[in-house]
This record gives structure tokens, C-alpha cells and sequence, in this order.
DNA sequence: GTGCAGATGTCAATATTTTAACAACCGAAA
DNA sequence: TTTCGGTTGTTAAAATATTGACATCTGCAC
């Protein structure tokens, strides 16, 4: 197994989704599953599954279909997910309280160890078991702890200055809610910028049309 | 102006990204652009930019630019920004909450008039201004007010049966949260399915790789 | 053991998306 | 008026992504 010579992005964005699959496979007490099967309930081609698979090496079988649980775990290993990177988020108001609450980050591999916000009022309090912190004592922070992933559910106008925080004191990836793009030239860095208003533009596009 | 013969959705999905960074030039009180410049802030090719808006038909000036206000409301008008579609909300945990008090609705073109729960302590309660109605007079308010978009907020094992009960009321759209992945077969039904903990995991896999 | 239905892995063909190239055009300056 | 730098619209080329096709393999029935 494992071929991973330069995967495309597209192939890496399907992981997921794979994933969330064969879990729920999983769940209902499914052990086997063929590409047809797979894509039909995926709504994919059965052929897309196989390429995207054999980018990290056979997982299957022939003549016989995939082990779903074996299956799952690959990807989930692929993707991470066994590693626990640790989290901060940085911003407690409705987005991040809700992100903090809602996100299973075990689930997704990561560890939220900390909670930050420039409200004094809130200071102390506790966020889905996190104690919310000055956002004063980030880089202290960051420095005793060292984070790989940065959540940010900030106004627009901080986070350009959060980011550069951040990355002094080595926090590498973003997650990034706040209606402001980031865009660094370091290559070591990522970024995955949502942008929920985004979605729904275009869902309301297509209200008109198709 | 409009050609929109067939356009192809990886133009539509950059669409709402051009809006935000217009809306940003022209906050900024820049009134004209040229698709090297816009390139070179968004981090596309300038090739790319004059490709996708000219689906739409010429907006810019030959040897002048695009102009920043006029070119805004164009991609707003394609986009639907203008038909202020009428949008409930169905599941006021801590995401449908968050959402209904963190998304702007109206900027996106769309009226929240309308918030469901199960949760009868919860009934009546406002949020955003919109009272929170209980979820089993889903229905009777549909056929009143017929909204256009539903975003659901739910657990995953109740979704799939209200996306039957709002399609059986006429609800076309769904803006859908929840883990569960809707597939309709109709197709004038539009659905997007968010799904933030892939875009962590997909984050949670760049830390390592790249 | 043999044959068969039904799988995968993989290569080739197709479709789509992105980038490059360039003619036509504009506005300002000489 | 004419020229020139800079810009778009548009066509062609290149790069990617998806789909189709098929040889090869597996487990099961007989």
C-alpha cells in the first residue's frame, strides 16, 4: 500500500467524504462494499472510487469488493485523523461558541486545547470544556503549547494581524470563518478559508437557474 | 450583456468570491480595475478572470478596465443578490443559532423569516428577531408563506425525513448542516451540503503534507 | 478442479478546466 | 492626427479530471 506520489487536491477533498461514508457503512454493520455499491449510494461512478483508491494503493480486492472498516481506516490515516493535532480558536462569539459546541474535533483528529477572545467579560468562562483566555496571552500561549491549527471566528479587520501573530509563533494552518482571505506566501502554510455566506450565494443562484 | 449559455459551476462557485473582493475595492473607494490587478489580489491568473466574467458577456473596456460598482452589481444580479429569497431556519441548537445570528441574510439576498425547533422550551423565543416556532407546524407556515430556502441545522437521522416533508410543501433549496448527505433525484432540487468537519480534516491532512 | 459471475487495478479515451497567445480596441500624449 | 502602452474578448493550446474499457483475479457452485 501507500503510493502517494503527488495526489491531486480533487482526490484529497473526496477523503472526507469517503470517510463519512464508510462510517455510516460501518455503523449499519456493513463489512464489505464494491465500487458500484459505493458509488451508487455516493452518488459517483464506480469508476472515479477506483482511481481515487489506487492512488494510495490497493486497498481492495479483487473479485471481491473493499473491507469497509480496513478501508475506512486508511483513509482516516491518510487524512490524518489518528494524529490529534491541537487546536486553538481564537473568537467566542456566536460562530466560535457554536463551532466549539458543534465540531466533534476528536472526531476529526484534533484536540481543542484552547479558547481565545479579546471580551474581558468572558474571560475564564468554560467553552465545551475550554477555558476561554485573553487573547493578550495568545503568544504565550502558543509558545508553551505550540497549536498546529488556528480556528478563526474573528471580525474581518483583526484577522490580517491575528494571522501574522500566529505565524511568528510557528502556528502553521487556518481555519479561517472570518469574511477576510488570507493569502501568505509561505508554501508551508494552509489555509482553508470557509466562507458560509459564500454557500449560500450560490445555493441561491441556483434557485433561479438549472 | 448576458450570454449564459450554459454556464459551468466551477465559474459559479468563484462567483461569490469575485462579489466579496468588488465589494471590498469599492468599499476601498477604488472605482475601476483591470483583470491583472484583480488577479494579483485574489491570487488567480488574470486570463482566468477575463474567461469567467466573459461568460456572462463584456463588462469590461477594451484598454480600460473593468469598472469596480458596475461590475459588482452585475455578478450580484447573476448571483441572485437582488431577489431577496425568503429562507426558515429548522434546528436552533448551536450551530442554527449561530448561524441565524451570524449570517447576513440580506447581503446574500435572502430573508430569514422563519425558525423551527423540536425543543418546546425553546418555542417562542426570538433570535434575529424571528420567533422560533415548533417544528410540527412546519407545514401549515410553508403553505402560508412558501419560502424559498431551508437551512437545516438538524441531527443527522431526522434530516433525511424533513427534506421529504419540505419538498412535499414545495421547499426547492437546502442549505444543509447536518451530517447527513442529501440526494434528491429531482433535479430542480438544489442542495448544499456543508460539511464543516471535512474542511478540517482536509486542513488536518495539509499540516502534514505539503 | 473447472467454470462463471462479478470484482479490482490500470491504461486509454474523453471531457473539462486552466493557461497562454494575440488581434482588436481605448485613451492619453505628442 | 498618430502613436503607443495597456487592456479586453476570444481563440487555441496545455494541463487536469473524469469516464470507459478490459485484462486479471477471486470466491463460490457444481
Amino acid at each position: 500500500m501507500s503510493k502517494q506520489g503527488n495526489i491531486s487536491v480533487s482526490v484529497i477533498r473526496r477523503l472526507p467524504r469517503y470517510y463519512r461514508f464508510l462510517g455510516e457503512l460501518s455503523d449499519a454493520g456493513i463489512s464489505k462494499i464494491s465500487s458500484r455499491e459505493l458509488a451508487e449510494k455516493m452518488r459517483l461512478t464506480a469508476s472515479q472510487i477506483r482511481q481515487d483508491l489506487n492512488c494510495f494503493g490497493g486497498f481492495g480486492q479483487q473479485g471481491y469488493g473493499y473491507n469497509v472498516n480496513e478501508l475506512r481506516q486508511e483513509i482516516g490515516h491518510i487524512l490524518g485523523v489518528d494524529s490529534r493535532k491541537k487546536v486553538i480558536l481564537i473568537g467566542a462569539g456566536n460562530l466560535g461558541t457554536a463551532l466549539a459546541m458543534h465540531i466533534d474535533f476528536e472526531k476529526s483528529g484534533c484536540r481543542l486545547i484552547g479558547i481565545f477572545d479579546s471580551n474581558k467579560n468572558i474571560e475564564g468562562q468554560e467553552l465545551a470544556g475550554v477555558k476561554i483566555t485573553d487573547v493578550a496571552r495568545l503568544e504565550q500561549f502558543c509558545n508553551a503549547e505550540q497549536p498546529d491549527i488556528a480556528v478563526l471566528c474573528t471580525p474581518k479587520d483583526v484577522t490580517k494581524d491575528l494571522v501574522k501573530r500566529l505565524t511568528g509563533v510557528n502556528v502553521r494552518s487556518f481555519w479561517n470563518f472570518s469574511h477576510y482571505d488570507i493569502n501568505v506566501d509561505f508554501d508551508d502554510i494552509v489555509v482553508e478559508n470557509v466562507h458560509l455566506s459564500d454557500s449560500l450565494m450560490i445555493l441561491s443562484y441556483g434557485v433561479n437557474n438549472t
